[in-house]
DNA sequence: TTGACGGGCATACCCAGGGTATGTAAGTTC
DNA sequence: GAACTTACATACCCTGGGTATGCCCGTCAA
């Protein structure tokens, strides 16, 4: 009934399954949201059947959580790139904010990243993988601007931190107008502008 | 079984049982969040069965989406209070800041209001109940401060959203600390270094 | 006062869906 | 090639959201 896939070794196979099952699992969740995406959805759109899903996930949530964690590398691994081919620390920031909106066009992001995730991971949860990725790569803008002396004093982290927030309601807020793409201008303004406060 | 609750007339005796219903689910959902907490959880807390909270309540959503009302009328109202209290618009938003941050310091609001809020309602369900309480509060404050001549020009109702954005999150960062009550200090001090972005 | 009506609520039930236990075929190791 | 492990499928349990129904008691008209 379920077509088996092909695969020599175990280690392929295995990994063959867990790759389709995040892919369904993050357009399912994108689309539709945590709750009303269901782990039998998730392994049907995968082509296999619940039993592979919890073979490779504890549950629901730890299958969600891998879904996250790769949207964040996805953005994070984008971010450093933008802020390796900026001029200065200063480029680098105002150019990843804008680089962040931008992806936050993207409805499934918005989605598992913003609306979904700290529910279903709980804020530390969710913060502890942003940590590694986003997080880290904006806190690492922030440092070198302030090693640059381009920043006043202050707690950095709380900075970072608090500019992300302002990011991310930027990017819903975006998503909601009748022209995304003319509203990004407008909001990547606002949020340059916040940014200003920082500069020394 | 159940202990009826006294009332002569129907409507107080509806007006008591949807009180306790909300009472009981905000207690429930603060401390275990929405998905944790069952509507016989809620029912049983309230001294009635499930028969009565679907009676009051479309849904689960429908009493979530209550609650989570009467958080943004309490803190808008708080947030107004303050603004009166304030000598100029100015004073009002700093202030205002930081009495939002004080209210993030309980666990239940921010449970409610700024984890499980947007994955339950959607955001756009958050933001419509938001503009019309703590978010309206806001921009009213903002508005003030551009009509004294305080703020340089732009999107206001964008900035007003990305600063609430920024809020929200130190909510949740101070919140983490070890000392939240110090750490406040620290927050509403970025926080006032970001408004200052936006004087003239 | 009384009888019909409707609102307030309890009880019993349905069923979707998360999670588990178990069976089985295919790969792996000695 | 036999013992063992991995990668699944199948069958099942059970919590919990939602609904259907019936009873009790205010309400209101005659």
């Amino acid at each position: 009934m379920i077509r088996r896939i092909p695969a020599r070794t175990q280690t392929e196979r295995s990994d063959a399954t867990t790759a389709r099952l995040l892919t369904a699992a993050r357009r399912l969740f994108g689309a539709d949201g945590y709750h009303a995406t269901s782990i039998e959805a998730v392994a049907s759109a995968a082509g296999v059947t619940k039993g592979a899903a919890y073979h490779h996930f504890r549950g629901k949530a730890d299958l969600f959580r891998a879904v996250f964690t790769r949207e964040q590398e996805a953005i994070a691994d984008t971010l450093e790139r933008v802020a390796a081919q900026s001029p200065d620390a200063w480029a680098a920031l105002t150019q990843g904010t804008r680089t962040f909106l931008e992806h936050c066009l993207d409805p499934g992001f918005r989605r598992v990243v913003l609306l979904d995730g700290p529910a279903v991971l709980g804020w530390d949860g969710v913060r502890e993988i942003e940590c590694a990725h986003t997080l880290r790569v904006l806190s690492a803008g922030v440092r070198a601007a302030a090693d640059a002396g381009l920043l006043v004093a202050g707690d950095l982290d709380a900075r970072a931190q608090l500019v992300f927030g302002a990011l991310c309601e930027g990017g819903m807020l975006l998503a909601r107008a009748d022209d995304p793409a003319r509203a990004l201008v407008g909001v990547a303004d606002e949020a340059r502008l916040l940014l200003g406060a920082l500069r020394a």
